[in-house]
DNA sequence: GTCTATAAGAGGATAGAC
DNA sequence: GTCTATCCTCTTATAGAC
């Protein structure tokens, strides 16, 4: 894996660059707004050399989910191995980690019910790999923090997985950042307690 | 109001069968993925007749929300009357609404970032009118049920509105939906409650 | 593999007859 | 105001020389 003629290192590096522009664009403007003209200007080549490493918009922009799946992942396995931390905890770190890459314009959104790119992301087995191990390994946590009444046994674990990817997302941190009357770190712990609180075991107060 | 010819009934009655595809449409595939042969095709006219009437794709979409922040407004309103119902209820209220109007296919979503629609909403003096009376009444509520105790009172009150603006859009519902596990009632039940739970007062419970 | 140039097609908007 | 036919721009993708 560490080898690899000086030239495969070239390519390497070329293909790491583009990633991580189509992952700003991706940040910055989705996917249906983002140009494959933009991206080529980014990294500074011809758009057709861009096809030359990857054969559709699509794949661009599933490179660019890849790479923060694997950031995800390795993450997760960090975490895993800290077993001072409990369930809840993780899941809260995990989540704080998403919210902050989303608020430094790191985290690439994808149009929720896009056809074109979905059914590309669907045929795509190493995306899919990917997004199965870490619900896998954020399930396991859920069951465990359910268990231990970190959260609330009675949510169906789905619910909770679904919200926390959804609230990773959010597009309230990005107004909330643009009112500019927070600063990034309490906008993370505002809407992170307000999401696990929510998903927590303790009945609402009622005055 | 109640006046106008035969024709120019007929005028209106056309509009609104374009709003309400031009409605359909962006809750079902969202702005970008919407054409405007599309909503011609839907509604049954030529394209160039469609033209007549809104003078770009923007205004159509600005149409089907204004369509839909009157209806709000009109929910709003309502809620305002009934002197029984607490100032959270009322929250919840509107909230269910817009969630059961999203999981019915019947809330338009719009690009979070946008600048071409984006600038042409807020270019739009009817629009912006509709979104600052709307978070006029409901910021109201919000303050009174942090004043009773019903919503945290630590809680920033934007960061409330704009955590429930963005529960109404959530893709969360439409994933589950998809799951085909449950039905829309509770999918609305379960959302609702750890929303607001979030919100609530009450610190997180831990075990 | 990188480039310039261009094909191919989608989609927003309009011309002009009726 | 409605239609048919068309324009024009933008964007994805590729051809072909180097």
């Amino acid at each position: 894996m560490a080898r690899g003629s000086f030239r495969e290192q070239v390519l390497i590096a070329r293909e790491r660059a583009i990633v991580q522009a189509v992952n700003r664009l991706l940040a910055e403007k989705g996917f249906e707004a983002m140009t494959v003209d933009e991206v080529a200007a980014e990294v500074g080549i011809a758009k057709a050399s861009l096809y030359k490493h990857f054969k559709s918009k699509e794949d661009l922009a599933a490179a660019a989910m890849i790479g923060v799946l694997d950031r995800a992942l390795a993450l997760i396995e960090t975490l895993q191995r800290d077993k001072a931390t409990s369930a809840r905890e993780r899941l809260e770190a995990v989540t704080r980690w998403a919210m902050q890459a989303q608020l430094a314009g790191e985290m690439p959104s994808l149009p929720a019910q896009n056809s074109a790119l979905r059914s590309a992301l669907m045929a795509n087995r190493a995306y899919l790999d990917r997004v199965m191990q870490v619900s896998d390994l954020l399930g396991d946590w859920i069951l465990k923090a359910q268990a231990a009444g970190e959260l609330d046994p009675a949510l169906p674990p789905e619910v909770i997985l679904y919200t926390i990817y959804a609230r990773a997302c959010d597009p309230v941190s990005g107004v909330l950042k643009a009112s500019a009357n927070f600063t990034d770190e309490r906008i993370v712990e505002l809407l992170l307690s307000t999401c696990f609180r929510g998903l927590a075991g303790s009945p609402p107060a009622r005055a």
